[in-house]
DNA sequence: TCTCAAGGTAATG
DNA sequence: CATTACCTTGAGA
């Protein structure tokens, strides 16, 4: 097959040239994962309140839920759970 | 020793 | 004020 020379963010899938956070992601999701924890996170609010905005854009204008996606993509990326795998 | 990854700062909208 | 891109240092092979 093919292996595509460089990687995209997890996140907002934009091209990226060097991993963060453990997972390849690109700068401004690295930034944004540390400038939100470092502000407090649970201060943050959902622009509609459904938590759904990554649902509609790869990243959302609303730092909840694309702290939300972060935070999924984080820990799949930290928890290769086991039970996860259909086909292992 | 070299390369990859992580973390912080500076500039612009 | 928040977001994005670059630079520097540490660890691992
Ligand atoms: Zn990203
Ligand atoms: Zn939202």
């Amino acid at each position: 097959p093919v292996q595509p020379p460089m990687r995209n963010c997890l996140i907002c899938s934009v091209q990226i040239s060097e991993c963060h956070l453990g997972v390849d992601c690109c700068l401004a999701c690295s930034a944004f994962y540390k400038r939100t924890i470092n502000l407090n996170k649970e201060s943050l609010k959902c622009k509609m309140g459904t938590d759904d905005c990554t649902e509609f854009k790869a990243i959302s204008s609303c730092r909840k839920c694309r702290f939300l996606k972060l935070c999924e993509v984080l820990e799949q990326s930290a928890n290769p759970s086991k039970d996860q795998e259909t086909d292992k």
